[in-house]
DNA sequence: GATTTGCATTTTGTATACATTGTACAATAT
DNA sequence: ATATTGTACAATGTATACAAAATGCAAATC
């Protein structure tokens, strides 16, 4: 494990805190999947005292980031293909029920927001800082997510792009790829501005069958 | 807020058991929506320390069950009809997503399982414990989940049906709605052993809008 | 009378102490 | 040599103590 660094928040709680600091660090694999996560070297690392440590493993716990055994303790969740399958499987159908719904409710101006967000990630394209373009991504389909006007599909979907995030950069890399993201983008863009249910659908379906297959191609690597 | 009971369990850690119990209560609308959680009088209430009475709000939080605000504590969270039709239009998507897999991927012996389920839930029609009756619809429903072999929608569909737990016996209380029911899990099964996965996500479509309805009712009255 | 200020109280946030359980390893018995 | 048991140690589980912030209310001020 590496050094650890609070992600200091004066507003907020400790333990939400040391909860964001600990995800971050496992999502982007600086804590490895079956390492053990011990509170007491946890609370030296960080400065503070078990307490909010143990609080934010709770939390953990119930995102699936780790798994608690009683009495044993908390041990990063190891993630298989099969896992990761498991997660685009369902975000695939829930993407597409998401541009359904935008189909139906989109109104003027969340077109026009779309397209700006859109157009902001056309404008990271050449950005050396992948991070950006990667949230630049994320920006989009946000907007998205907002038009549903759902929360509970807003919650799962965030929470299952979660599971990926250690992915996030990998379908970017690749300059081809990137042109590839951006023509979908527009595609969809079109398609709920058209109103039209089964294209929007079908091309967002494609569009995570892409990032699938980059990163299925990156982990059977 | 009635008195509370720990469900004991000397397996399970206390955090556990407090959360299990928190979660049935608030559920089952013994502590009603807007109630305050507040940490001491559920730590005398239940008779454990205010430790894992913490570890329990910080899961419920998770769960959206409560709502946290720092330094002003926790609030077991509103749920409105549009929350509920949130959680029905994201579960019909995730159900028939269900379907679909199964009659995928559904074994001779899976669909056994499934008739003799669905035999358990008749056998239990004239039951006058509706709850038993309930859980056999859960066990139903479970044994669909488990044939499409994934791990997050299953967990995700748990929640979701979690979220709707107060309203379980709404839907099985009246003899004729009752029928209906058996009708529609039977249709299910026919369309899941015959692997027509059109009949299998209308049907199933039409199943949870039932529910819906059943429940809607019920809250508009 | 309305508003503000200050204090007491309550409640949450954090740290620490104590209890219990699990683990590793060595010593002993078979 | 293997198995077993006992013991020390380490980690989690739980309780409690202390700190800091929020709340309510009363007195003071305008």
């Amino acid at each position: 494990m590496k050094d650890l660094k609070l992600i200091i928040d004066n507003y907020l709680p400790l333990r939400d805190v040391v909860f964001i600091t600990l995800r971050e660090a496992i999502l982007k694999g600086e804590i490895e999947p079956g390492e053990r996560l011990m509170e007491i070297s946890l609370a030296e690392k960080l400065g503070v005292s078990r307490t909010p440590i143990r609080e934010a493993i709770r939390k953990l716990e119930l995102e699936g980031l780790v798994i608690m055994t009683p009495r044993k303790g908390a041990v990063v969740a190891e993630i298989t293909l099969k896992d990761l399958r498991d997660v685009l499987e369902v975000r695939k159908n829930l993407e597409k029920m998401a541009v359904e719904l935008a189909c139906q409710k989109a109104t003027e101006e969340d077109i026009m927001e779309l397209k700006q967000s859109h157009q902001k990630f056309i404008e990271n394209m050449s950005n050396p800082d992948l991070t950006e373009l990667a949230e630049a991504d994320v920006r989009f389909h946000d907007v998205i997510y907002r038009i549903t006007d759902n929360k509970r599909l807003i919650q799962i979907l965030n929470n299952l792009r979660e599971q990926m995030y250690r992915y996030r950069l990998e379908y970017i890399k690749d300059e081809k790829q990137r042109s590839i993201l951006v023509h979908e983008h527009a595609q969809i863009i079109q398609a709920i501005e058209n109103k039209d249910i089964t294209k929007a659908k079908e091309f967002s379906e494609n569009h995570i069958n892409n990032q699938e297959k980059t990163i299925a191609a990156k982990l059977t690597s």
